[in-house]
DNA sequence: CTGTTAGCGCTTTCAA
DNA sequence: TTGAAAGCGCTAACAG
């Protein structure tokens, strides 16, 4: 079968080339009655137009590069939801790539999308990563880019985050209030935006209410999730006036749960337990997770919103177009025998 | 800043374009020493091909499509997990796609993928597809296509599943050795291969312990979830007699704990629950969540494996190279003050 | 070992 | 309103 492409349209319509192209694309130079036979033909034909070809011409490829440390996290599924749910809208394509926190695997792929495969790039940056040449190198190659959640303030771009240290300060006097008075922190990881922020929201919430910051109390975690039960074991047994934990990140406040119930700590009496959080299902923990839960979906539109438009309108892109949504409380009851 | 090219590396070299191309690719026919001065200067000056260029004229994008109803599921996401580790380690990019289960998105994804964007397709067909026409035109295109997880076998291609039937089949078994006379199975939906597989298994196992068949207690979901929890709550209540439910999907298992709690059922008292998840947080479920577990992560490695292997020996796919995996049943002992 | 040349499919001046 | 032609950046004959 012979490839449809605008030449073979254009000859079986004893057309050009470049009037069927312009036919394509509604052009106003172009009679009514030729755009007719030509999209009649189109149509029949299933033509459906080269995208590199087309990407190669106009310097441009529709498409959006979205770089993230992991999908298997129900926070960054949610914003490639709201990521591809505002790139289809403007008919753009999105292309993903996980670093799994690894900072070499990150650099690589910055690299490569520096080739124009992509018109601009979303990012949320890996944990391991310290240095950040890299990233300011897009600058350079004419890419825009649009930080999410984990963020680098010193790239001078737009990113789209929560206010991580509100809504840590809010539960942290959430826990306050209901009694505790040795509430632990488990960090996601020191070199990460999101981690900080939250961190000096639960100082700030215990210094603002008279208590004494306590290091020993503040565990950071790494990326081998083994190791951060086996330092939360430690911990929660060297330590056993604990009555609460403020968990930075899903991940440990599962694996928050787990430990308490090794030791035999019973959660809500002994110890209670907030922690960042966008599963739904928490709500049938034993007992259920109270959580910080993100706008997940929001901050992946609303971040593509602003890339895209960059894009379009090809202007760069500021810090000034930066955006903080809000998190929220979210407290469930145990709906158990109710 | 000019652009850097070939034709400007060649410019400051004094080489021939050709000549720096085929250095750049490490071509037999160049001598080491202006293989070296190519890349020195290439690295220097941060060079990176441009895709689109290469790909227009080598005819291959080195890139596949994912099509996958949604990415908030922990399955899917496990998936693309392993999609992306096979599919980075031969230097090929992954395009995301989500149909949200509706039969029009998936009809203009699939159309929009003719045009060369894509090398090959990955795909989890959408529940509320029926026609399959689209999928079938891929064949006019030349664009390989394998199936996983949700197939339609009528499509002459490689699929990789799991055996949902027999798993189902143990899962049901694992319910009337429990003691459950009355297991309802909560369908997925009627037009899927994984829900049909699945209820076949609830079938045959309850007929070969000598239990009729009740249509009664078979409930077909939606796409809509507080639909599916009413129907469900109408369930239990006319049938007090349930003493087991099957849930061929995460979603349902969740309502199904729901529902039990709010007409207050005791879990596994009075009704026991088996569920097909991916979720690991289900054994701090209140009791934990007895799972069907599938390799979702393999699956989406041995998908890709299979679509890249023949996208770059130029073979078809055929069904004979489809694939089996195994799921798992996963027993989760509760973990309170053990 | 290196250079010349044609062309992938498309868009877009410029000319008619 | 249409056509001819150049060229995006790269690869791959073919020639030397």
């Amino acid at each position: 079968m012979k490839p449809v492409n605008l030449k073979r349209l254009a000859e079986e319509l004893n057309l050009s080339i470049a009037t069927v192209s312009r036919a394509l694309q509604d052009s106003y130079e172009v009679s009514a009655a030729t755009k007719e036979r030509v999209r009649a033909l189109a149509t029949a034909l299933h033509y459906e137009p080269n995208a590199y070809a087309s990407s190669l011409r106009r310097n441009q490829s529709k498409t959006i590069g979205v770089v993230i440390p992991k999908v298997t996290n129900h926070f960054f599924a949610l914003a490639i939801n709201g990521i591809e749910e505002a790139a289809r809208q403007r008919g753009y394509h999105v292309l993903i790539y996980l670093t799994h926190d690894d900072y070499a695997r990150e650099v690589a792929i910055i690299q490569h999308l520096k080739g124009g495969r992509v018109d601009g790039i979303l990012m949320s940056v890996a944990s391991g990563t310290e240095d950040t040449a890299h990233i300011r190198s897009l600058r350079d190659a004419n890419i825009p880019l649009v930080f999410f959640d984990r963020v680098r303030s010193e790239i001078a771009t737009a990113q789209v985050t929560t206010n991580d240290y509100e809504s840590s300060y809010q539960a942290t006097e959430h826990l306050l209030a209901a009694g505790c008075r040795h509430i632990a922190h488990l960090l996601i990881s020191n070199n990460l935006s999101i981690g900080r922020n939250r961190l000096q929201g639960y100082r700030d919430a215990l210094h603002a209410h008279g208590l004494p910051p306590d290091p020993d109390l503040i565990l950071a975690g790494t990326m081998n999730n083994e190791q951060n039960v086996g330092r939360l074991q430690d911990l929660m047994q060297h330590r056993p006036d604990i009555d609460g934990i403020f968990a930075s990140v899903e991940r440990l406040a599962v694996s928050a749960y787990h430990v308490c119930r090794q030791l035999g700590r019973r959660i809500p009496e002994d110890v209670k337990v907030v922690g960042f959080s966008n599963l739904e299902s928490v709500s049938l923990f034993d007992p259920p997770l109270t959580t910080i839960t993100q706008p997940a979906h929001d901050i992946g539109r609303e971040a593509a919103r602003i890339l895209l438009q960059a894009v379009e309108k090809k202007r760069a892109i500021s810090p000034s177009q930066s955006v903080v949504l809000n998190s929220e409380l979210v407290q469930r009851r145990s709906t158990a025998t109710a």
